[in-house]
RNA sequence: GCCGAGAUAGCUCAGGGGUAGAGCACUUCCAUGGUAAGGAAGGGGUCCCGGGUUCAAUUCCCGGUCUCGGCUCCA
């Protein structure tokens, strides 16, 4: 279950989601006009509009849409009423069945096998009473066709019938709905705004990754600018993993077969893994995680109680081999550098290190002004048990009610989400958006109760038994790939000044000033600053253009004036003012803006 | 992986069964400039790849690759 439904099913009451379901009624009457064979599915109301499925006998072309439309204008114009029945009308009936809804019938057999009693039909009716559409749905709808607000269809995409794979597939038709036009546009305004902030967009217009056909799908290669994120991100880290008592490991992206089939991951991630190279008569993998490795660290030499809490970390290099459907910019990729931890502890000590995990998230988040996110708590599913999940039925409860407990203590507010979990242990997964509104795992923090015991890790305890540790395993910036695509969206590619690329531009009037222009370069290396001058032969105005094209945060602009007046010209990428400075008050400047970074 | 769409210059895109187009970028020359595009000239293409149809395919058809919109899956 994605935020989406949690979403949806909190709406339920809300009007905007009764106008925006009755559209897609107001949708599903449509294409049967159209199609008079079509077989409906599933039509709810979703974020900002709804969809509608349909089983058709032809597939949708992008031209379809605006004379859907048309006749969706047309039924909001007839006033068409909607009545609710406990069961179809005769007229209804006769309705169905000359359209045979197969996935209708499947719906209704299942909705009262578990258990509904009553099952409702929405009719429309036009004002006369002559019945047009029926739908078997649950409401609530708005009282007639001319009440479901302002609509467009934005487009067409396959959909499996009830999610999955094992079913047809059928065509899905999107819509975003609002009660006025004014608001439609404004969203729709929204949208295209959204779509400057695109990291694979801005990702290649500031230079920061790209794709080769040569390398392969899902595989990001980092350009010099990106290189420089990525620098950054790790020095953050590795500053607050030291504070926070954490040490550094560094482990092969390759690894025998036995390690996974050791760990458990060969039986539940394989799909998911590179297949196996041989080399001298043994299976190697690369690796799709990295805990394995980690796990071989800590049994490298014994283990006391003294020892705990131990936290290994490593921005660790992994590859899986995702479904090349799936794959998407930066956001999901089949080679990701993960900002990896594993911390071995005792069950006391459980809570406190998981709460101070919970707090070095607040605090990155805080660091990035990350606000829309949502933490959700993924549990097991004792269905799912032996199968997707190591079967401990006791063990999952117990560590589940540990994290609760660290959650309840820690005060972060969580969505408890079913059958979400790793297979090793529940979890806490951070939720955001991309810019184009799809629903990502910026970050995970999940507890593992069964992996170090068939790894037969342990400790010696106070009384000079074994005992094997819990371990959190946690990635508070995710992994490169999927955090910077964040940013790149978050910051509009305008990063502040610690992260920028480049972080001053020089602009230099004319080519007289180029010795000076370097020389000013120099003082800025030598406060480690990144300084580009521009050298091209074009005016200063279209040396701006570019700087500002590429959001660079400081640009100053060196002639005979800052020569004479010995103080530079500043012009801010945020502000757009121009500033005066001596040479030493900008450099204090800037450090203070740089130590923000720390709060 | 599944359903659908797309791929033309470094980038953004137009075009179309018979010498391949624009803007920006690039190179050279002129201009030596003051806060979002100075001027001129020039170079640049396996029209994604492989097959088929055709006198002729970048264009039409089939297959593949990659990208995109979704579904499934997931950091």
């Amino acid at each position: 279950m994605n935020f989406q439904d949690i979403l949806e099913e909190k709406m339920s009451d809300d009007p905007l989601h009764a106008m925006r379901h009755s559209c897609s009624h107001v949708l599903a009457q449509a294409v049967l006009q159209m199609f008079p064979e079509a077989k409906l599915g599933i039509g709810p109301a979703i974020e900002n509009g709804f969809y509608y499925d349909f089983e058709l006998p032809r597939t949708l072309i992008p031209e379809d849409l605006p004379l859907i439309e048309k006749h969706m204008r047309k039924i909001a114009q007839e006033k068409q009423l909607f009545k609710r029945y406990s069961k179809p009308t005769s007229a209804s009936i006769l309705f169905l069945k000359k359209i045979d809804q197969k996935y209708k019938v499947e719906l209704a057999k299942d909705l009262k096998k578990d258990g509904e009693k009553e099952l409702s039909f929405y009719e429309n009716v036009m004002p006369d009473g002559t019945p047009r559409f029926v739908d078997m749905c649950r409401g609530p709808h708005v009282e007639h066709t001319g009440k479901v607000g302002e609509f467009k269809l934005t487009h067409a995409a396959g959909a499996y019938w009830r999610g999955s794979e094992k079913n047809p597939m059928l065509q899905r038709i999107y819509g975003v709905c609002f009660p006025t036009k004014k608001e439609l546009d404004t969203h729709l305004a929204q949208l295209e705004e959204a779509k400057k902030r695109d990291h694979r967009k801005l990702g290649k217009e500031l230079e920061l990754f790209t794709f080769s056909d040569n390398v392969g799908p899902g595989l990001p290669l980092w350009l010099p600018k990106g290189g420089i994120l990525i620098e950054e991100l790790e020095k953050l880290t590795k500053e607050e993993e030291f504070k926070a008592g954490y040490s550094q490991v560094r482990t092969p992206h390759l690894t025998k077969g036995k390690l996974y089939e050791l760990s458990g991951h060969l039986k539940h991630y394989k799909d998911s893994m590179y297949p196996a190279m041989k080399v001298d008569d043994e299976e190697y993998y690369v690796k799709p995680m990295n805990c394995p490795h980690h796990h071989m660290c800590y049994s490298a030499t014994p283990k006391s109680y003294r020892d705990l809490p131990l936290r290994y970390a490593e921005y660790g290099t992994c590859y899986r081999y995702e479904d090349s459907g799936a794959l998407f910019g930066l956001m999901r990729v089949r080679s990701l550098q993960m900002n990896d931890a594993h911390i071995y502890c005792s069950e006391d000590q459980f809570e406190n290190e998981f709460i101070g995990v919970i707090n070095l998230y607040l605090r990155y988040f805080k660091l990035f002004g990350i606000e829309k996110y949502v933490m959700r708590f993924s549990l097991h599913d004792p269905a799912e048990l032996g199968n997707k999940y190591v079967d401990e039925p006791k063990l999952w409860i117990k560590t589940e009610n540990l994290v609760r407990k660290a959650i309840k203590k820690a005060q972060v507010p969580v969505v408890e989400v079913a059958n979400e979990a790793a297979f090793y242990g529940p979890k806490i997964d951070v939720q955001i958006w991309s810019a184009i509104g799809r629903e990502f795992t910026l970050a995970t923090n999940q507890v593992d109760f069964a992996v170090p015991k068939r790894m037969g890790l342990y400790f010696i305890d106070e009384k000079g038994k074994e005992q094997t540790p819990l371990v959190i395993h946690r990635a508070p910036l995710g992994t490169h790939e999927r955090f910077i695509g964040f940013l790149i969206e978050h910051f509009g590619g305008a990063f502040p000044l610690w992260l920028a690329p480049v972080q001053i531009q020089i602009i230099p009037v004319s080519d007289k000033h180029l010795s000076f222009a370097r020389k000013l370069r120099d003082d800025f290396f030598r406060e480690r600053f990144r300084v580009e001058i521009d050298d091209t032969k074009e005016g200063v105005g279209k040396k701006i253009r570019k700087a500002e094209l590429m959001k660079i945060p400081y640009m100053l602009v060196v002639g005979d004036q800052e020569a004479q007046e010995k103080k530079l010209t500043v012009r801010s990428y945020k502000t757009k003012e121009q500033t005066k400075h001596t040479l030493e008050d900008f450099i204090e400047k800037i450090r203070e803006e740089y130590s923000l970074r720390k709060s």
